[in-house]
DNA sequence: ACCCAGGGCGTTG
DNA sequence: CAACGCCATGGG
């Protein structure tokens, strides 16, 4: 909690997710795979304009009309397919209601998530928390350089030990859980990658106002 | 001409 | 399990 005041005096209230509607939003965590939001939006904006973006439209339509939209998002033909497989059965399991989703138990349903093609870890978590509104702490290549930078030690550093201890340590609070994770990758874009402590990154101010993370997170 | 982005999956050792 | 390689890209 004393980092993520830190962070918040800085940044102030994120308001994130970037996205129109919960199921944009959904669609946008599989499509900003291993790609810059910039280039995600690119795809999202192009299937908007193809009056494709909706989970009816994308599951009817044909693959070859889907993927050359989403060439600026990278993996065009795996996307297509992992937009696809996921209208498909939020459609077929929900009837495309996310109350419905949503009235899930979260473990329940982040293991239903998991087992669609192409959505792990993170990307169920992102939707869990920011499409469904479930106290999920994402974990992110953001969050991991961050962390580790601020000498995260006795912490597994796989997914769900990272995990853990965000959860362990901060109230469980989808809006605190939503901008702690807005928050950190507003400051890994602000902090160089090659010398994250340097005299310019944010996040070298930040440590040294911090003696340890013996506060928590 | 590099290097890298808000991953996930299948295949090896 | 880790460590790779792969996936029809675009901007710095």
């Amino acid at each position: 909690m004393v980092i993520y005041s830190a962070l918040l005096g800085r940044y102030g209230d994120r308001h994130w997710w970037p996205a129109e509607t919960p199921f944009e939003m959904m669609i946008g965590a599989i499509l900003t795979q291993n790609v810059s939001w910039k280039n995600a939006s690119l795809a999202i904006s192009a299937l908007r304009g193809a009056d494709l973006l909706g989970p009816a439209a994308l599951a009817d339509a044909p693959p070859g009309r889907v993927s050359p939209l989403l060439k600026p998002a990278r993996f065009m033909n795996l996307k297509a397919g992992r937009i696809r497989s996921f209208s498909e059965w939020y459609s077929r399991e929900f009837d495309s209601d996310l109350q419905k989703m949503s009235a899930c138990e979260t473990n329940d349903l982040r293991r239903r998530l998991l087992g669609v093609d192409g959505i792990g870890k993170e990307t169920a978590d992102c939707i869990l928390l920011y499409a469904c509104g479930k106290p999920v702490f994402v974990v992110d290549a953001y969050t991991r350089r961050v962390f580790g930078r601020l000498g995260l030690t006795e912490v597994a550093p796989d997914y769900g030990g990272l995990q853990y201890f965000f959860m362990k340590n901060l109230p469980s609070d989808v809006g605190l859980y939503r901008d702690y994770h807005a928050q950190i990758v507003q400051l890994a874009k602000e902090t160089c990658r090659r010398r994250p402590l340097c005299g310019e990154c944010p996040l070298r101010r930040l440590s040294s106002g911090l003696r340890c993370l013996s506060a928590g997170p």
